[in-house]
DNA sequence: CTGGGGAGC
DNA sequence: GCTCCCCAG
C-alpha cells in the first residue's frame, strides 16, 4: 500500500471514531436521566435548596409547611414552594379552620380581608390549605393574606381546584413532589381594596417529581378568568414556564435541567 | 360564629 | 353522605 492510501485510510478510520464519539456523546446527553445518582432525592429534600432564584429582593418568609417570598407592589406572593410527600397524604388530620388573616410576619404589611370583601374576587391560596394537614399549625399559616391571591371564583373552585386535587394524587403515588405556585400579571392594572392588590392575569404551578428513578416534572400556566376549564390542556414544559416568569426554578440542583423539558401529562396519573 | 353554594368522590 | 374550594351576614 502507498503512504497516501495509508494516509487516506487512517484519517477515513479517525473521521468514523470521531463520529461515533459524537453520536454516542449525544445519546448520552439525552439518556443522562438514567444517570443522575440514586440519592439525587436527598439532594433537594431541603426547602432551601429549591428557592427560585430571582432579580426581586423581596421579603422571603419561612413557614412550617413552605416558603414564599412577598411582594409587596402587588401586595400578595411572588411564588411560594414548598415539598409535598407520600407520608404528609397519609398523615392529613388536621381540620380547616377559615381563619384567614393578616400576615404580621411581613414587615411591610400584607393586604387584609376588606381588600377583597365584595371584591368579586376569591382569596385563592396559593399553597393549598388541605396540602397541610399533617400539621394544625402548618395548614392555619396557608390562611396568612400573605399566601392569597384575587382569584375569579370559577377559576379557584373549578380549574385550579381540580388541579391541586390531582397534585394531592400524584404526591400519594410520587412519594414526593417539589411545587412551586405564583401568580402572573402580565400587563395587569386591575387591583382591589384599599391596599390595591393586584389582580394576576394567569397563574402558575412547576411540579417536580424528585422520587428515584422517576424523575419528571411539569408545569401549568392557566389564565385567571371567570369560566371553569379543563387544566390538563394548559400543561407545558417547566423550561417554558421559566422562560414565560423570568423564573429559575431548583437552580442549586446538578442535571435538574435534564428533567425540565417534558410535559407529558401522561406520565402524571 | 352559623348559614349557604357547587363540584367531585 | 363527605371533603374541598369559598362567600355573606
Amino acid at each position: 500500500m502507498k503512504k497516501i492510501e495509508s494516509i487516506i485510510l487512517i484519517v477515513i478510520i479517525l473521521l468514523i471514531a470521531l463520529f461515533l464519539i459524537i453520536s454516542n456523546l449525544h445519546i448520552f446527553e439525552d439518556d443522562i436521566k438514567a444517570d443522575l445518582p440514586i440519592n439525587f432525592v436527598l439532594k433537594i429534600s431541603k426547602i432551601e435548596d429549591g428557592l427560585p432564584k430571582t432579580k426581586f429582593t423581596h421579603q422571603i418568609v419561612k413557614y412550617e409547611g413552605f416558603q414564599l417570598s412577598y411582594n409587596e407592589e402587588n401586595e400578595q406572593a411572588d411564588w411560594t414552594a414548598y415539598i409535598l410527600t407520600k407520608q404528609m397524604i397519609k398523615n392529613s388530620t388536621a381540620k380547616r379552620k377559615d381563619n384567614f388573616r393578616e400576615d404580621k410576619n411581613i414587615i411591610t404589611e400584607t393586604a387584609n380581608n376588606n381588600d377583597y370583601k365584595k371584591s368579586g374576587f376569591d382569596r385563592g391560596h396559593l399553597v393549598p390549605a388541605a396540602d397541610m394537614k399533617w400539621s394544625e399549625n402548618a395548614m392555619d399559616e396557608t390562611f396568612f393574606m400573605s399566601n392569597m391571591s384575587p382569584q375569579y371564583p370559577d377559576f379557584n373552585r373549578k380549574t385550579w381546584k381540580n388541579l391541586e386535587e390531582d397534585i394531592r394524587n400524584w404526591a400519594s403515588k410520587n412519594d414526593s413532589l417539589y411545587i412551586f405556585t405564583g401568580p402572573y400579571f402580565g400587563n395587569s392594572t386591575t387591583t382591589i381594596g384599599k391596599n390595591e392588590v393586584k389582580v394576576p392575569e394567569y397563574f402558575f404551578k412547576a411540579i417536580y417529581d424528585i422520587s428515584y428513578p422517576e424523575y419528571k416534572s411539569i408545569a401549568f400556566f392557566i389564565k385567571n378568568e371567570n369560566s371553569a376549564k379543563d387544566y390538563k390542556i394548559f400543561a407545558i414544559t417547566v423550561d417554558s414556564l421559566e422562560s414565560l416568569t423570568g423564573f429559575d426554578f431548583l437552580p442549586k440542583i446538578e442535571h435538574v435541567e435534564t428533567i425540565e423539558n417534558n410535559a407529558d401529562i401522561n406520565k402524571w396519573n
